[in-house]
DNA sequence: AAGAGCAGAATTCTACTAAG
DNA sequence: CTTAGTAGAATTCTGCTCTT
């Protein structure tokens, strides 16, 4: 009896019937030919030895590929010949166990309970299979997906929640960024409509046009998750679980828009999220009244946070038609004005200004009121001065030209655009080539190397050696630079400590430099600078200096990583992924340190439901029947 | 529909610095 | 000397588009 191989990446089991291939047909047909080999193969050993079985599969694989090619094509027309219809009396005997030919076939003798077993054994599979799919890990469990690390978020509606903070407050550096990279993918691909992979390098470009400022961290640059430091994410992360904590996942961040190609788009949420009655996800698109479009400088103008933006700037960026705009319709009016800041240029202004959707009547939206004048909080851009002058009088000036399809704008004159404001330069450029359409008008290059690489002097941005990490330096630049009120030494602390160490570098080669501003300070290690804007819980993170008061426990895995102890020291050999010890519960910590029940399930558990284990209860089958 | 080619995302590796 | 953390380069993987 041959037994067919079950799938092995699916609960779905193969329909119960013989399929006969080449090499059974020769090893049926030219037996004798195939014996002969084998214990040649085998030393002389005869058949059902252990050396000869050994050698069977080589034998009989010597002899298949030595068939002539018309025998050959003779044999495969039998095997399936025997495969749709049936096979030879003498093949279809059980020889394989060496029950003689008149015994009646274990599946017919045992018809019923064979078919019992094979309804059972479906149902169970396809119960195994619901079980994976609907019962979710638990938030925050860290997941292996075909050797990529990945996180485990569960969702509110559509919307992912991030996980609740460990007890220790520790998250290693990877832990957060497979958070952020799953939420942010999540609600890219919920904005975008479609499962898609993340732009990072798109979304970084546009960052301050995509989301409500309030929902990133001031001065936080966004980029590929791996490339985000540390104390970067612990700042998203951070921010993210506390307007989790306010207004749920719903309030925790959305995009306004997301990238396409060079432009933007509205974002689409289209999701079953979208029934919910919340204030920025309404799937219907409001249809707002004609707006009579301003002039440039009117749509240029300075409107303050408590002003409706976009009532006054509806014309100046590239709006989709109304009834594809729901994102921005429905976004409300008043949170993301730039109306604080007094050192940001206008382009800025522009950029935040002009993707402004037409203003909708009165969708509140809870969590987020803006008050920039009394508290414009560190954790995220609330930008000051509303009645910045630069805002008010100098816009149309730096409006980014609307360019036209197949026509070449005027070279910049002014440099000073660049050099001065990159990401705000940045976001108009954006704008400027969505609202044209045109690529070669402007040429990014920090999302379009061609067009970088046939007209460099389009912008006057990039040089031979410029393109996308100068245009990122710049733009982390201008992020740095988007809180005035931040000391001098606040302003070091924020710089990831490489990027100082690496201009030094560049100047002064291989010499030792003191650029890091936290080797001056004795006493503070990288992670005070993580919670610079929540001092509150600088003290929970663990010091790299200080070592463990206490051994570890013996019971520890020795890759383990406390929650809220502190890591164990060691290098890596090799970068592995998150390991489920990372979520472990400290067992070295005091009583008072470890939490209560395990934050987060061990890694494994449905998963290993996964291959191996559906695979030895196809072999149990397999011996069953 | 299948496969090739490509762009970009994701991952891994390496070099480096600060700190213990 | 060891280790954590970081940036950047290199490599691998994946999804999309285009062609046949």
């Amino acid at each position: 009896m041959v037994l067919q191989p079950w799938t092995t990446s699916s609960c779905e089991p193969v329909p119960i019937h013989q399929a006969y291939f080449l090499e059974y047909v020769v090893a049926h047909l030219k037996q004798e030919e195939v014996y002969l080999k084998v214990r040649e193969l085998a030393g002389g050993s005869p058949p059902g030895s252990k050396a000869f079985l050994s050698k069977y599969q080589t034998g009989l694989k010597y002899i298949v590929e030595g068939l002539p090619p018309t025998e050959k094509r003779v044999y495969e027309a039998m095997a399936k010949e025997w495969s749709e219809e049936a096979p030879p009396a003498d093949v279809q005997r059980n020889d394989e166990f060496g029950v003689p030919d008149s015994a009646q076939k274990f599946e017919v003798m045992f018809k019923e309970q064979v078919l019992e077993i094979s309804k059972a054994w479906i149902t169970y599979c396809k119960h195994i299979k619901d079980l994976m799919a609907n019962v979710p890990a638990e938030n925050g469990t860290v997941i292996q997906d075909c050797g990529k690390k990945k996180i485990c978020l569960q969702l509110e509606g559509d919307l992912p929640i991030l996980p609740p903070p460990p007890v220790g407050g520790h998250e290693h550096a990877e832990t957060l960024q497979a958070m952020i990279r799953e939420f942010i993918t999540i609600h890219y691909q919920l904005a975008c409509g479609k499962k898609t992979p993340t732009p990072w390098t798109s979304l970084a470009t546009h960052q301050l046009i995509l989301w409500d400022t309030q929902m990133w961290p001031a001065r936080v640059m966004v980029r590929d998750p791996s490339k985000i430091v540390l104390n970067d994410c612990r700042k998203i992360v951070q921010l993210w679980r506390e307007r989790q904590s306010e207004g749920g996942a719903k309030d925790t961040f959305k995009f306004k828009f997301y990238p396409v190609g060079d432009g933007i788009q509205p974002a689409i949420y289209n999701t079953q999220f979208e029934t919910l009655p919340t204030s920025a996800v309404i799937d219907t698109p409001t249809v707002p009244p004609a707006l009579p479009s301003p002039t440039p400088s009117e749509g240029a103008s300075t409107p303050t946070a408590r002003e409706c933006p976009t009532a006054s700037q509806p014309v100046s960026y590239p709006m989709p038609s109304e009834e594809s705009t729901p994102a921005a319709s429905r976004r409300p009016p008043t949170v993301d004005m730039p109306s604080s800041h007094t050192s940001l240029p206008d382009t800025f202004f522009q950029g935040r200004i002009t993707p402004m959707g037409p203003p909708v009547p009165s969708i509140p939206t809870p969590a987020i009121t803006p008050e920039p004048q009394t508290a414009p909080s560190d954790r995220a851009f609330t930008p000051a001065a509303e009645e910045s002058p630069t805002m008010q009088t100098t816009p149309t000036q730096v409006l980014p030209s609307i360019p036209t399809p197949g026509i070449t704008p005027e070279p910049r004159s002014a440099p000073t655009n660049t050099l001065v404001s990159g990401p705000q330069v940045l976001t108009a450029q954006a704008i400027g080539r969505n609202r044209g359409g045109d690529k070669e008008v402007e040429s990014d290059p920090t999302t379009n190397k061609r067009t970088m690489t046939h007209e460099p002097e389009s912008d006057p941005s990039t040089d031979e050696d410029g393109g996308r990490r100068r245009i990122q330096a710049r733009l982390q630049k201008a992020l740095e630079a988007q809180s005035p009120e931040r000391g001098p030494e606040d302003n070091h602390e924020d710089l990831p400590p490489r990027v100082g160490r690496k201009k030094t570098k560049s100047i002064s080669g291989k010499k030792k430099t003191k650029t890091r501003k936290t080797s001056s300070l004795p006493n503070q290690d990288n992670h005070s600078t993580n919670n610079d804007d929540n001092p509150a819980e600088e003290h929970q993170l663990p010091c790299r200096k200080k070592k463990p008061t206490r051994p570890i426990s013996p019971h520890l895995p020795s890759d383990s990583t406390p929650i809220g102890g502190v890591a164990p020291r060691g290098r890596k050999a090799k970068k592995t992924p998150a390991t489920q010890e990372d979520f472990s519960p400290s067992p070295s910590g005091s009583d008072e340190d470890a939490p209560e029940e395990p934050r987060y399930r061990k890694r494994g558990g449905n998963a290993r439901w996964s291959k191996e284990r559906l695979i030895s209860i196809q072999h149990l089958q397999f011996l069953l029947l």
